[in-house]
Order: C-alpha cells, then sequence, then structure tokens
DNA sequence: ATATACTTATCGGGCATCCGATAAGAAGGC
DNA sequence: GCCTTCTTATCGGATGCCCGATAAGTATAT
C-alpha cells in the first residue's frame, strides 16, 4: 500500500494523462516527462514514457511527427473521442472527490 | 488497452475510492460495491472488493464494527490524513481534467 | 435443527503498469 | 571522421491490482 499516508498509488492513470496532456497541445517525449514531474512529483522513467506512448501509438490513439532530433507527438481524431470517453468515465468515477 | 475507445483501466484508484466513499458515511461491504456499480459501471467481485478492505485495515486506515449480520466500515484518523494527502495528490495531478 | 439467503473472506492466477538499466538513433562541435 | 549530448527505444523483472471461484460465517425462517 505504498507510503505511510497513502492509500493506493495510482497506478494506471498514465496513458489517461498522457491523452489528456497531448489533448493541450502536441509534445515530445520529454516534454511530456516533465510535465508528469510536475503533476506526480517524480519523473517517469523512459522505460516508463515510451512504452506507454507505443501502446496508445498501436492503438491508433496519437501519432507521431519527425521533428529534426525530436518526435512529436500528437492525438488522432480517434484519440480525441477516447479522451473524451475516458474523461466521462474518469468523471462520473470521481464525482465529488475535487474537495 | 482494453477495449477500443478507452485509453487505459484505471485500475489502482480502487483504495482511493473505497476511503473516499467511508469519509462520507461508514458502510458495509455490499454498500461499498454497490456504490462503486454506480461509479465505474460495474460492480466489482468480493475478491476486489474485500482484499481492498483487509488492506486498508491492515494499513490502520480504516476499522470494522460488527453490526449484527454485516460490518460497518469506518474510516479512523489515520485514514483521514491518508485521504486528505492522497486527494491532494490527485487534485495536483489531474488539474483540468474536470472539462 | 435444517435449510436458505446473504455477507464476508480467502486463494490462485492473469494482466497491465511501471521502473532501472541499457542500447540505439540523431544532431552539432571539433 | 569522432566525440559529446540529448532524445527515443527496448528488455527483463517486480509490483500490485483485480477477478472468478470457492469457502466460511451469521441471521432468519420453517
Amino acid at each position: 500500500m505504498g507510503r505511510r499516508d497513502e492509500c493506493c498509488d495510482m497506478r494506471g492513470m498514465l496513458s489517461f494523462l498522457i491523452l489528456f496532456l497531448l489533448s493541450k497541445k502536441a509534445m515530445h517525449g520529454q516534454e511530456i516527462a516533465e510535465e508528469l514531474e510536475q503533476r506526480k512529483g517524480i519523473r517517469p522513467s523512459p522505460g516508463t514514457i515510451y512504452p506507454a506512448l507505443k501502446a496508445l501509438k498501436e492503438a491508433g490513439f496519437i501519432r507521431e511527427q519527425k521533428q529534426g532530433k525530436t518526435i512529436l507527438y500528437r492525438l488522432t481524431p480517434q484519440g480525441e473521442r477516447a479522451l473524451k470517453a475516458s474523461k466521462e468515465r474518469f468523471c462520473k468515477m470521481f464525482v465529488g472527490v475535487y474537495s
């Protein structure tokens, strides 16, 4: 059950968060990692972020766009639909949690 | 990655949700399962809910109170602290997700 | 007491997530 | 070319969440 004052580690939300972040603007991997660091407190390792991106790509939710040294990830229309659906589930699930 | 329009299964939030529900009012197991069913769409099986309750109890976050046939679960002060901390992490993590 | 119905509990296993370490690729400086 | 630096990618492994099936406990009814 993790550290002393934690009831869960909130796994299983990474893809959702990534999709959400990419819906705000297209980003490359390190940018996503940085944003996640601000939100979660710890920076996800490359072994976390890139497999997640790969899975999202294979699901057709994001696509890549080479940009010099880096790769820009952005949502596909299908990814937007998936985010919309997941967001609804999320909101229904956590009604009232926001203080 | 689950069904077609899903980016993640939102696992890893069960303990958090249970703690949150119990902060509203003390409940017994089936009541919790029922509430979770409304929020998630599917009813968690006994094999899901009771191990979770057990872990929360062993962590000192909830305590039991026999009530005839059923057991009433309620938060401990430590559980309230844990919920508060987790809630803060949760809110920081998902700022802006609520449409 | 026996049966029934309901709640609570346990066990084994599957599966996705996540991490650390390591490698591969790409650009720029010398 | 070669070295450095940064980004991207892969692999093995560990964790832990969750489920289905099954068992155990408890009260009520007949």
